[in-house]
DNA sequence: ATAGATATAGAACAATGTGTTCGGTAACAA
DNA sequence: TTGTTACCGAACACATTGTTCTATATCTAT
């Protein structure tokens, strides 16, 4: 990739971010995602075709490092025991963490749908091969109930209440849902 | 309220739902709804400022009649036991199914944010007084568990698994998770 | 039944945002 | 150096929004 496209992508991302913690998704419009980033307005659909294609590309840009190769690899999937399971979803949420600036603004108003989709699509993963199965209760339920409770929670932590560790999370987490 | 307006609001209410059906939240227009629902442009906004306004309205009018006086007043309240809370849960997808035509559409897409917002606020209230205390665990996040995963329940049941009553999605609920 | 109030129709309007096009300039890579 | 590619920025057509206005239809209360 040619780097005044590494340049302008960034400017991009980072306007946008900055827009999205003092606006809503809705109200931000691309001539002032032009203005902050200041960049010229063909430049901007150089790269993206529009502000909801932009929102994706910055999902995808953060969980791309968030579930990154080693994360996902398969080697890395043979939780034998609850405990490693639970050591890798702290894992995920450091990285989570690590993000936490980019994303704070991302899960307010209309483009957290957005967001917590994506989030749900990389857990679907993640939790699928770990879950076991309960009589009388649909696979399918468990697993949606399991994966949409942890994007719940991860949105409450980064959200407003930072103040707990990934680890803290990761057992209050573990100690509500049977998994 | 004049008999106009009423018929105003639902032909604008029935167009609204109409093509949230075969269409995404933010690519109808007002235009559209307008069409559909054959009345003049000024009309619209005499009775709506905006389109979010009209999903608000649609919301509230939708939750009136879920959580309704019966279930929310006060005399109910005296869940003794565990069984009568989940009665009571019951109670509460029993009318959220009745509702179903309208709400399916919302669901998907960029509304789905709003919908389960107002969902969320009106659970907030139903679980607070049930909710037990668990050591080492923030209630608010007891809470916030308790009432997302609810709420996602909700939107998983009615969204693409109605073949399941009332009755069962209580169940399932209540067997996943310790209120 | 009549009169006054109110809701609606529909056209016209300014204002705003969108997405594209194009010719010129600057930065890159080989 | 040379060809390629990205950026700039102005101009443009287009769609959508939200307002205003007058005429008409419909309601409510007496």
């Amino acid at each position: 990739m040619d780097r005044r496209q590494r340049r302008t992508r960034s400017l991009i991302f980072k306007a946008f971010t900055a827009l999205l913690e003092r606006k809503s998704y809705t109200s931000v419009t691309v001539q002032e995602i032009i203005d902050e980033a200041d960049i010229g307005r063909s430049t901007f659909y150089a790269h993206f075709e529009t502000k909801d294609e932009l929102l994706k590309a910055m999902c995808r840009d953060i969980f791309d490092h968030v579930f990154s190769e080693e994360i996902m690899s398969e080697e890395h999937h043979d939780f034998s025991d609850k405990d490693s399971f639970q050591d890798h979803i702290t894992h995920i949420l450091c990285h989570l963490q690590e993000k936490q600036q980019s994303i704070k603004g991302i899960f307010s108003g209309e483009c957290g749908e957005i967001f917590m989709r994506y989030l749900k699509e990389y857990l679907y993963q993640v939790f699928d091969r770990q879950l076991t199965d309960v009589e009388d209760i649909p696979r399918t339920y468990r697993l949606n109930h399991a994966v949409s409770s942890f994007a719940e929670t991860v949105r409450w932590w980064l959200k407003e209440h930072s103040e707990y560790s990934p680890e803290q999370i990761s057992r209050f987490y573990f100690e509500s849902v049977d998994i």
